[in-house]
DNA sequence: GACTAAAATAACAACGTTGTTATTCATGAG
DNA sequence: CTCATGAATAACAACGTTGTTATTTTAGTC
């Protein structure tokens, strides 16, 4: 049996009113008789019920995020910021690898304050139930199917891969690659393409000189796979990569075969998160940092949970390129 | 503000406690007004509040998984199957990658029915802060520091690998490597080099025939550097690998140096997941299959949940053989 | 058409909290 | 010594459910 505030009132012999107020700090019990409670719950294991807790204040400081593993190293990092961020505001964090309309439903009965959703479908893609409209949803990058319907945090991914070819640009490079998923289902991906094409344009690039590789996922294998298909044919000076799994793979890749990461090769990733200086050679990095990401992320969903009004608002996160040491001058 | 029975009676022009019936399929309420509120109720997308619900029922038909994060393939396999044997039991499964004496804090005052555990430390060694005794905690190969505390479901890691040496024998193979994780800090590992150990002293294999290999870590990264170095010196013919992950990148790399599996080296994989019918080779399994594990798991959960007199029971789950096309005969 | 049994529905208590309102208990002023 | 004052504590209602008990409605009997 769990012990609950009564069990507490009654060893203390007071109104289990009063062991509330006690717990909550409140300045309405005697300093001393609240002592005396706070250290008698200690010692009896005692943690709120927040089923009840929330029953009665109608909130349930928690938080779902939906997403589809945590396979991805920049996603995974990006959870544990959200996670730490939210935690500062004192709100709990559930995770849930369901199908994003299964997981809303959990999340809705489970009275959660609020639901970031990381998958790249919208939660009533699937069966077209839609979302409850009283809760609020945080969507990160997901392409809006019909009209902004929830919160949006996004990054500039056109940008920040546009900002990549013309750093390398003014370094000197005049023969790039991109190597990215492209699947034409993934959005986000194909932003990515469209930054780099759009760079390339800009800079005067000939469409000889821009190349784009498809890596066919975004794992550490597919940067691997696509790092080895560059070495074959004449090599860019630089390459921009879309993940940071992707980026780890082909510098494996092309130091095998023998090249020098910056001195043969250029690199420049897309997912600025601190791992990245963590690799053989740190690779600089475009994209929005990931400390930013998660402050946003964790930011917007507080606001849109306060303000019962629905700011449904969309935030696109600039990106900022964080110089290591895999780029050179040529 | 959310729906409630008491909104849809009001709706229905019947008490809240008809309502509660109806949606619970009681008998004690006419098919026909029982029909009407349910359609009523879909129609305004009601959710049971999870917080009234489990306040008065005593459970939350929710149980909690703390894992330290998704990235290892089979993990993830893992804790989706148990997702769907619980989902079947009509149980929800919430994850959480918060340190594991934080999650289990997080888990009580949610009142979770049951915790699983898949962290490589026990859940009080960081703080020393005693899980609370009343909540059922089943914790997966978890080195038991002080004497049998939770039930435990583990799998018979000395005993797979045996088996594969065994195995190979029988084929032929008198040359033969493990590679895995060899750090001192986590006992499974350790765990199957002593399987491996054992099974060549059984099979007559010398000590410079039974080649350990440490892989410095447990990811498709380790796996690929291990095989690199695999090929620099004289080859076994057959090679036992700790996990999915290093096997993937292991054959990677010995295929990329030229080598043929089986014809040139014999591959059997601990982790008995499917996806080791998927890669290049489809790779022979040793292990208690991901199916079993899952379920035991799930039955384990089950059975400390119901029994308040807790089975605090320990289930080693058997290894087998999943012949594949990875190995041959010599 | 009054009476009973059964069926259907309504009312109520409880779960563990919090916030509000009511009660008790000192303390000090007159 | 009585009374007002304020501090400390107790009692109570409410949150959204479920299960139990009480009440109403319906149908069947004579």
């Amino acid at each position: 049996m769990t012990v609950t505030i009564k069990d507490i009132a009654r060893l203390a012999d007071v109104s289990y009113s009063t062991v509330s107020k006690a717990l909550n700090d409140s300045p309405l019990v005697k300093p001393e008789t609240k002592k005396r409670i706070i250290e008698l719950a200690a010692q009896l294991g005692y943690q709120p019920n927040l089923a009840a807790k929330s029953l009665v204040s109608r909130r349930s400081m928690t938080v779902g995020v939906i997403l589809p593993s945590l396979e991805r190293v920049a996603l995974s990092a990006l959870v544990g910021r959200i996670n730490d961020k939210l935690a500062e505001r004192s709100y709990d964090v559930l995770l849930s690898t369901l199908p994003p309309a299964s997981a809303v439903r959990l999340f809705h009965r489970l009275q959660m304050d609020g639901i970031v959703v990381f998958e790249d479908i919208a939660p009533e893609a699937k069966h077209n139930e839609p979302v409850p409209s009283d809760i609020p949803v945080l969507s990160i990058g997901v392409s809006q199917v019909n009209g902004a319907k929830y919160a949006m945090v996004d990054a500039k991914r056109k940008e920040a891969i546009k900002d990549a070819v013309h750093y390398l640009t003014r370094l000197g490079h005049r023969r790039i690659a991109y190597v990215g998923d492209h699947r034409d289902s993934d959005d986000k991906q194909q932003e990515k393409v469209a930054g780099f094409l759009e760079g390339a344009f800009e800079c005067g690039l000939s469409s000889a000189s821009a190349l784009v590789l498809d890596s066919g996922g975004n794992t550490w294998k597919h940067g691997f796979d696509a790092g080895r298909r560059l070495l074959l044919n004449e090599l860019p000076t630089a390459v921009i990569t879309g993940t940071f799994d992707l980026t780890a793979g082909l510098l494996r890749a092309v130091q095998d075969g023998g090249l020098h990461v910056p001195d043969d090769l250029s690199l420049v990733s897309y997912d600025n998160v601190p791992q990245l200086a963590e690799l053989d050679v740190p690779v600089t990095a475009v994209g929005p940092p990931v400390d930013l990401y998660a402050e946003h992320i964790a930011d917007t969903l507080l606001a849109i949970m306060s303000s019962d009004e629905a700011a449904r608002r969309t935030v696109l996160l600039e990106s900022r390129i964080e110089e290591r040491d895999s780029c050179r001058k040529i």
